[in-house]
DNA sequence: CGCGATTGAACACGACTGGTGTTCGAAACT
DNA sequence: AGTTTCGAACACCAGTCGTGTTCAATCGCG
């Protein structure tokens, strides 16, 4: 586990911790925990004071993206390329925001496909791609996430009809259904999967037993489940097909 | 002179050259070459055949996007601190694609304004600012470019008002206007002129002789201009502002 | 107001990365 | 078949990044 990530559920569990007990706990220099908590400062995770830092991470909330990336990597990456499978050559595909949909897009690099990315760390990954057409959608990026969200995303993908939508999320049950942290990602999500013919969720197991704050879709609006262990039975009941990576 | 920009001339003004030309040519040896050949290749600068390359340059293209950008880079900074100084804080501002612009995309990195840029590598450069707000155009990116074209970049643009557009292009004289390379690229300006109150143009000296292939908008519809060196006197006869950085 | 604790700029060191050259076996033309 | 060209693999060098140390400046508390 990086050093940034410690600090961070450290200063997380304690709500305030000193510099001197974070370089104990990691065995680093003062003044690279200083360093760290600068840059964690600069992400919005915590607020510094004298003397060591405070954390500005709620309960609800998501750790930031840079945290999230690389953590259930090898999971992320069996369910990317799981859901790389399902789609074919030839099709238009729009690709939610977040860390697994950018391991999708990652491995779509070299498709030929038509794909519009609904974060600009997937653009990022795909711009450079001679093989498919890319859109980008408008929007306003929000900070560190750089996932589109607004008036102008909406009107972007409304404007448009594809043959798949790859969407991530941050709790699904067959129950509660999908939901997201976020009210304006829940909105372009729903915009998404509306567009889409067929709908793909890209989900690693511990989202499953989680709900959030944002109602995005009932789960019957999927039509496939992508994720890294059995889960929920309800899923398949409601007409899911759940695929196992 | 960088050895990837040599080759791309010594290739474009003899049709093709053998590698060992080119070794000879830039002093590297012929793996070197043969690896910047390759580079060149996938930026569509040139196509290979066994022996060496020939060019695929137009004589009515531009050079790629990474062969552009650090050329006349002094020039550029002193235009775009010229153009950054004409914006006032919590304006709305859109901005032209093209390397003088993206440049000027760096300086307003901290400032307090609202920014659409036309390209994605702007859109980079300014997505980790926390102080300005950033609004994407959708489109399609161009290759290399990154330009943002096409229906989707009109419709986004047109969706709003800014108080100052920031346009580069490829040519620009009193008699023939504003011009630019791309048929595509010339209607996104346009766009962007038209939703704007005030129009400034970025131009470095080298286009003030010259003229492109699509008409973009007269040189009335300029507010000012800002470039690097005396130029069009016409310019200033037509009402135009012309400021030398 | 003064003293101790904390901070961040500056420098040093080591690991790592990217670009270049060399070698050599494979592939491609004649 | 012979010759040339190509590119993968390795070595090497320089520049960069992350980390630690030092020290002067700053902050906050008594």
């Amino acid at each position: 586990m990086s050093r940034l990530k410690q600090i961070t559920e450290a200063v997380r569990d304690a709500g305030s911790l000193g510099v001197a007990d974070l370089a104990a706990l990691t065995g680093a220099s003062e003044m690279t925990i200083r360093r760290d908590l600068e840059v964690l400062a600069a992400q919005g995770v915590l607020e510094r004071f004298r003397g060591g830092a405070r954390s500005l991470l709620l309960r609800g909330s998501e750790p930031p993206f840079a945290l999230r990336s690389d953590e259930n990597i090898d999971a992320k990456r069996r369910i990317a390329a799981a859901v790389a499978g399902l789609i074919a050559d030839g099709e238009s595909v729009v690709l939610d925001s977040g860390t697994t949909c950018l391991e999708v897009a990652r491995l779509l690099h070299d498709r030929r496909l038509t794909v519009m990315p609904l974060s600009l760390h997937a653009v990022n990954a795909l711009s450079s791609s001679a093989s498919l057409t890319l859109l980008v959608p408008g929007g306003r990026p929000r900070p560190g996430e750089l996932a589109l969200t607004g008036p102008l995303t909406l009107a972007s993908i409304s404007a448009l009809r594809f043959d798949t939508a790859v969407i991530g999320c941050c709790g699904l049950s067959a129950a509660q259904g999908l939901t997201a942290f976020d009210l304006e990602d829940a909105a372009v999500k729903r915009a998404a999967i509306a567009s889409a013919r067929r709908v793909i969720a890209a989900v690693d197991a511990s989202k499953l037993t989680r709900t959030a704050l944002a109602f995005v879709a009932p789960a019957s609006s999927l039509d496939a489940v992508v994720t890294d262990a059995d889960g929920d039975e309800g899923l398949a009941a409601a007409g899911v097909a759940v695929v196992t990576a």
